[in-house]
DNA sequence: CGAATAGTGTCTGTCAGACATTATTCC
DNA sequence: GGAATAATGTCTGACAGACACTATTCG
């Protein structure tokens, strides 16, 4: 690597900023949570212009570290989407297992959605984000980071975004008029990819096991599928279904203390199988969501 | 937006280099098509360190134009990768119609695969690099761009590249020892990346369609599965398969003018329906893939 | 004609979806 | 006891996968 300082001299040589036009790099997360079985985003209110006092996801600038030893070092995107999350909700990082491309944060699921990065999506500068999707049981109640004034789980029915039927058909990711809480940026497209691709994670991935504790049941498995979904699930079924999937849950051997709030018998609980990949799937019901 | 310039200063006398480190942008393309029943990837040979001579994913950062008007105007990521990708094959980009994600350049879908930013990943400086995923029919026989010493369709199973079998398994998305073209960059990755979206995509999407010409029999479709995935499959069953899923191909009430080479009748010709999605999906059979 | 390919008919095992039923627990 | 929920049993229609077979065309 003795060429490395010769090859970047002519890098910086060829650099022309007119035609490279300076470009920032952050990154965004969109972070969900069920809360009292409604789908919720952590969201934090913007302190500073542009968009002050209008809420966005959280995020922000990559950056470099100093570590103990007084070297410097540049953070991976996804540690950087990492350190914006425990930032807003205290969350300590365990550099946990990674496997099927998620990697865990505490019992945070990290990946990465999309990269946004249209010209004139932050007035300031050229600003390319890169899009994380999280996904967590319970969450401590956010505080607030540095540079917000609020941070609050927000449902996501609150925000007037549209809906997966409404998209198919050519809506834009815009947000009702009339919502109280308005998006910053292009962060209601940002999070209509993500409730998207959350959908179409709980088909074919273990994911929903994300949004429950370690030990669930049935039950509480199937309210993660119907409310992400929106759509009520034919119990029996369900269950069955679950357990038929090689990997998906596996019995803990106990079952819940007490019956539901209002009678029946005790739940059996389980805990998340080893499977990446749910074979055969659990697939929505399709609408007429293929047409077109 | 008269605060424009204002919060651009607040934003610039914030800005510490030490903290948020001058990053490049740039794209890559994974462009994909089908020659001889196989499946190959664009890439052109590196003229320039690093890794002068070896062979990379089409890309470079992104750019400013100065349009007609000599108004200067910068492109968004996906314009970016459409010109990379035009630059290596001369196609003429027509700004067709979007739909299901993916944008027509001429017949070639492009839709955006995943970001990639290791602080390490090149050596001059911290370069993040957005990805697309290109696929095409027939394409012209690429030409070398400006700063590549060649441009070439290359076999993907000759890139020494492990097989999913292998991903699923822990293996790292690097190339055999002893293959002839070795990639620069973490453009293996990246590539290996590709190839399993674009096997997953033909599940549940058309995406099959845009392989093959404008008409096509259900054999060369059955050729396209057959190559992406790698597998043989059964003839009648994939016929009726097909047929059965609302808005996947439509009749062109035609036939090919001969039969089969060595014999044979003449097929039905069919185009793309307008599906966007398929339901129910053509599924690939499930090995050991769900399993750990 | 022989070989190769397109396309149809049919059977079987599996599974999704629906319904009915039993068992258990809270109020 | 009454209501609600967990869990199991069973039926049916749809479909994937396999095999057999016919029809058509090229060499």
């Amino acid at each position: 690597m003795t060429e490395r300082s010769e090859a970047e001299e002519r890098f910086l040589a060829d650099y022309d900023p007119a035609a490279y036009p300076r470009v920032g790099v952050t990154v965004d997360v969109v972070a969900l949570t069920i809360l009292d079985r409604r789908l919720n985003v952590l969201l934090v209110q913007r302190a500073e212009p542009p968009f002050a006092d209008r809420w966005a996801l959280p995020g922000g600038f990559i950056k470099t570290h100093t570590d103990s030893a007084g070297r410097q070092y540049e953070e991976t995107l996804e540690q950087a989407a990492a350190r914006e999350l425990a930032e807003e909700t205290g969350l300590l990082a365990d550099n946990g297992h990674p496997e099927a491309g998620l990697k865990s944060l505490g019992r945070v699921y990290l990946e990465q959605l999309a990269t946004y990065g249209d010209p004139d999506r932050d007035p300031r500068m050229r600003v390319v984000t890169v899009a994380y999707l999280a996904f967590a049981p319970e969450l401590p109640t956010p505080r607030a980071g540095s540079d917000a004034a609020a941070a609050a789980w927000v449902p996501v029915d609150e925000l007037g975004l549209p809906s997966p039927a409404d998209l198919v058909a050519g809506r834009r990711a815009t947000q009702r008029p009339g919502t109280s809480r308005r998006l910053a940026f292009d962060h209601a497209r940002i999070l209509v990819d993500g409730l998207e691709r959350a959908r179409s994670k709980l088909e074919y991935t273990p994911l929903a096991t994300a949004f429950v504790d370690q030990d669930f049941t049935i039950g509480e498995l199937r309210e993660v599928y119907e409310t992400v979904w929106g759509e009520r699930l034919h119990a029996p079924n369900f269950r069955r279904k679950v357990l038929s999937v090689p990997g998906f849950v596996e019995s803990a051997g106990a079952t819940t203390e007490r019956g539901g709030a209002r009678g029946g018998p005790r739940s059996q609980l389980y805990h998340a199988g080893d499977a990446r990949l749910l074979h055969p799937a659990l697939l929505r019901s399709a609408t007429e969501e293929q047409i077109r």
